[in-house]
DNA sequence: AGGTTTAATTGGTATAGACAACTAGTTCTT
DNA sequence: AAGAACTAGTTGTCTATACCAATTAAACCT
């Protein structure tokens, strides 16, 4: 029942901010609700009240929850940057969109890295990769194919059976390991021939590429990915808060 | 001699956080500077270790400061405001990737608003907008083709002179209003004859449509821009932080 | 009825200490 | 010479506790 694990490798602030925030974007809080005091939280899963109020002011400085001395702390109104969320899943980015998320897997293979994977992923040639091939899919519509790679000496014991559910899930929760930040380029391209025939459009079509880079908190890198989008299907969306 | 009072009614933290502040304001502190330890903080002050954590926290959430584990905490090198710089000015964009950016003005109208505009720009239909066309140059060659719509009842005493300077700064300095966030979708397409004719391209090569919407900080839509790229020369790159 | 005091509840500040995780050396082993 | 093991020093996480400050409502007085 409890959603907080203490022999976890991950935090407990950790897991009660996921939790929270969670809670928050099922819609099970809603802006304005107060939330349960810390000692009641700090009581009910046998932690510190300082753990939790690390959990809370995290979510404070993220825009998530504002505190009122003497009163309580409550949902904050809604956040304006929620663009920047689920950017690195395509899974909720779909869902976002009212899409029904879909993966074809077209090949999952143990790999040495090539020159430019292992710059990318800051790791040496030949060093071993996992590389993901998958056609992304959008209402049973082909949406993109990805290509993923992976440092096997990073992230490891991974299966077909985990790719098929959430890599990021399995990163996170049986890893430990916590992805802090994502970089992008996006570009406008042509497919070739291969794309055309897994996105069922013609050679020579639009398409957009987007490459994502994702790290660790300390810089290294976990993953690469290249996306090549159906540019008649897919629009980019993002927000921006100044400073 | 110690800048902290332990007797006063200000907090210990915040007394430390001001006077670290102090220090990297006054350059005594440089940017990339290791902080003495926490423990020597608090050895010296006579003060707990996590009260001096409180203080360093709230610099690394300001961005004062960033810490390594198990190297020390340092003074952050000049924060670049990647917020808006490089989604709302081409100007920005262009200095940051070491191209010397351009303006050539095709046209300065003041027109009734469309049903389009108008629902851009939460203004009713054939209200006065500002309508302003140009080419926007990197290294001197064509990068985009630019249209922006602006509400001339909200944005009063535009000019073309202002246009060829900044019209941001015009908004802020002069207007005192603050832009406080943006949306942009990104997406890729083909050039019309008259976009290919602007960016010395052919007709049908693949262009990056970006169109951007920016917004005080109640909501109020202040410009409505689209923005057509040469997808050979221009790649759109972001990073986000997760959380 | 209307103001005052009190108690309970909430978040805010602060302490002292323990152990984990990470870094950068140094030393030891092979 | 190369790698493994150790060590000292750093930030990261967590506990248990204490008291302060602000809010609210109930209890208590005029």
């Amino acid at each position: 029942m409890s959603m907080i694990n203490k022999n976890s490798p991950i935090p407990i602030y950790y897991q009660l901010e996921e939790h929270i925030k969670e809670l928050i974007e099922k819609g099970e809080l809603k802006p304005g609700d107060v939330l349960p005091p810390e000692r009641e939280y700090a009581e009910k899963h046998q932690i510190s009240r300082m753990t939790v109020r690390q959990a809370f002011t995290q979510l404070v400085n993220e825009g998530y929850l504002h505190r009122i001395q003497g009163k309580g702390t409550f949902v904050a109104e809604r956040k304006i940057e929620q663009g920047l969320q689920g950017l690195t899943s395509f899974t909720e980015d779909m869902k976002s969109r009212g899409l029904t998320p879909g993966n074809e897997l077209l090949s999952f293979k143990l790999i040495p890295a090539t020159l430019t994977i292992a710059s990318q992923l800051s790791i040496k040639e030949y060093d071993p990769v996992y590389e993901i091939k998958r056609i992304r899919l959008a209402d049973q519509l082909p949406m993109a194919v990805e290509v993923n790679h992976i440092s096997a000496n990073l992230i490891k014991g991974l299966t077909e059976q985990i790719v098929n559910q959430s890599i990021y899930h399995y990163i996170e929760e049986s890893l430990g390991m916590r992805i802090h930040h994502a970089a992008q380029t996006i570009e406008s391209s042509i497919a070739n021939s291969l794309e055309a025939k897994h996105l069922h459009i013609s050679t020579g079509s639009p398409v957009m590429l987007i490459q994502r880079n994702t790290f660790l908190k300390n810089g290294t890198p976990v993953e690469f990915v290249k996306s090549t989008y159906r540019a008649d299907r897919y629009k980019f969306m993002i927000t921006m808060n100044r400073s």
